[in-house]
DNA sequence: AGTTGAACCGAAAGCGTTTTCGGTTGACAC
DNA sequence: GTGTCAACCGAAAACGCTTTCGGTTCAACT
């Protein structure tokens, strides 16, 4: 028993035909309220659904965007990605669109990628991520004329929509809060100068430096990669100088807990000798010892929002460039960040003593 | 001055049928080598793309897969997520499939989804995750004919696909591991136990426990909510008793983590006077300090191979019952799972003096 | 010469919607 | 009555592809 499915069943048992009923599903106004509801009580007991794909030919729309997860250079152990998607996807449904996951394997294959996005139109708009200062994806997508939104801006993001953290502003106040602790001699370990946020990042971090009217050391700009051994490397070059920073400013709570570990290896305590805070909010920080002081950022939210206004845009209800939205990171005071050390050095000897007693088979 | 797409236009410039074009392009074998090579040629010079939508509204497939996000109980952010779809973008893309994401609010609302799917057909398959032991969406999906492969098993996956990690092996491994190093009282903290991998963890335990000829202590067995402080509470009731452990096992990095807080606040040392073991193979794990030995489980293959056996069961290529896979986890060695501790009472005196000086500040 | 059968290709019927364009009502005003 | 204007609804043409069903050609085999 094949039970035909579509707006034709409905139709016939209604003695309308499939326009009508197509057009009282829609809410076409000229169709009078009673049919309206009449189609709909069948439809609603047929449990009939639309097929997407006749749908999507016949209209011309797609209602689908789609992420482009950011290209893995290494482990994309991104703890963000689960919120920000969970964002998006609900926000989304809520309007009937779909959310598609890119995962482009090179530069190369995203631009394959994006290209074959510009002629078969199967996706409507892009959210990208992970922004360069200079990042050639903002110019290929206009000129490809695939609408986008990116998270983070860039260089290129001038006349572009973007959703993007205040990481200038939360660095100053990352900065003014150490200083306000303090602190005279605080250093920042950014990213990849690559990458927008990274630069945004130091950029924050120099004027607070400036706004506290302290004077910016060449020697406390360090800059690594994102990872643990990054920051770690970054802070062993800080301990090394001569005079060494008591305060850190760290581009992300990987590399702070990075850089925790070279403190302690220095045989220091963070939060004690040498203060420092990440950023991200990430919940482990809470729980490190002691734990991270840092900055977090909204990231369901961000998700939502940012498929919100690819929405508007695609539809042509607004431009591009009327949908800049800057967030705002807030301060989590934990236990890494402190007014200076004032203490005898007996303290670091013992401290060193023990927390480096090495019971063996340590391979870090 | 518009250009019309699709194959009319390539049909035109070969004086071909769009049908005889559309052959050549599929790779039907009654189409001569000759003229697939000319119809190539034409739709690579023009740039061709078909239209994703007719094409699935005429041939009645979708090509789309879902990835079910896990309900977020609190927050989602589960590291593993960006590796996995990342491998199953990638391995979708490859076959020329899309992946869809799917972020159920609760779980009426994850049924209503499937029941839309079911209907539309718009999705061909599922990938689920997160498995319960007694997990009803097995059956729901299996009703509702939706072809489907768990990440993870549940007491209904008798006959359904599912790729899972051998967790019980890894929890015997760990167990002998810890055994090995001459740990006699071995204690476990578990997961909630609906969670299916969380009741294979604990029975890995178990039998861990017997293989070394070592009995099971009803209070080793602790359960609690996979977070900081899950692990954190767990571990604290473990010290409480009369005789606490030497060795725990733990059923995630993050509980690990929580644990050597626990660990820590009494005045011990993680991998000293008490050895852990993790799971997940976080990259964060090896920064701590010491640094957390855990096991680590593939997720960019598991992802490429969930979709993969997805699709062959789409296609109807296999059944179901025929694609179950385990992988195997693997104990990376860190720092916190070493030989039992004989040390003097002085030095964890000593230790418990430093470790919690705390300089003032400290929120947790 | 007639038959057979590959090997190739075209015509045309869908696939299930949306949307344009008219057409039919009936009410209401002139 | 005739004209006008809403208010409703139906016919039919897309949308761009896939796929079935033949049809033609040409070589090879009786």
């Amino acid at each position: 028993m094949e039970e035909p499915k579509g707006l034709k069943v409905i139709a016939e048992r209604l003695n309308l035909s499939e326009s009508t009923v197509s057009r009282a599903l829609n809410d076409y106004r000229d169709i009078s309220a009673r049919t309206k509801a009449r189609v709909r009580d069948v439809a609603e007991e047929l449990g009939y659904e639309p097929n997407t794909h006749a749908r999507r030919l016949a209209s011309g729309k797609s209602d689908t965007i789609g992420y482009v997860l950011p290209k893995q250079d290494g482990q994309l152990t991104e703890t963000f990605l689960g919120e920000l998607m969970a964002g998006m996807a609900k926000t989304l449904a809520g309007c009937g669109w779909d959310l598609m996951v890119l995962a482009p394997q090179s530069s190369e294959d995203e631009l394959a990628i994006f290209k074959k996005i510009a002629r078969a139109r199967h996706v409507s708009g892009l959210i990208i991520s992970r922004t360069y200062i200079d990042d050639p994806r903002f110019r290929i997508l206009q000129d490809l004329k695939i609408p986008f939104v990116s998270h983070g801006r860039s260089n290129e993001s001038a006349n572009s929509a973007w959703l993007d953290v205040d990481n200038e502003l939360a660095f100053v106040e990352m900065t003014s809060y150490l200083a306000s602790l303090g602190h005279r001699r605080i250093a920042h370990i950014g990213g990849a100068p690559v990458y927008n946020f990274a630069r945004q990042r130091a950029d924050g971090w120099k004027r607070g430096l400036k706004d506290s009217g302290l004077k910016e050391v060449a020697d406390y700009a360090e800059s690594t990669e994102l990872s643990f051994e990054g920051g770690n490397a970054a802070m062993k070059r800080l301990l090394a100088l001569d005079e060494p920073p008591t305060a850190v400013c760290c581009v992300s709570d990987v590399v702070a807990i990075g850089a925790m570990r070279a403190i302690r290896d220095a045989g220091y305590l963070p939060g004690r000798e040498i203060s420092l805070v990440g950023y991200d909010g990430l919940e482990i920080g809470s729980l490190l010892d002691p734990p991270l002081t840092t900055m977090s950022q909204p990231l369901r939210s961000a998700g939502s929002r940012l498929a919100e206004m690819l929405i508007t845009i695609v539809e042509g209800k607004s431009m591009p460039a009327d949908n800049q939205e800057l967030f705002r990171a807030s301060l989590v005071r934990r236990g890494t960040a402190n007014p200076p050390f004032e203490g005898v050095p007996e303290g670091r000897e013992k401290h060193r003593q023990s927390i480096n007693s090495n019971v063996g088979g340590f391979e870090s």
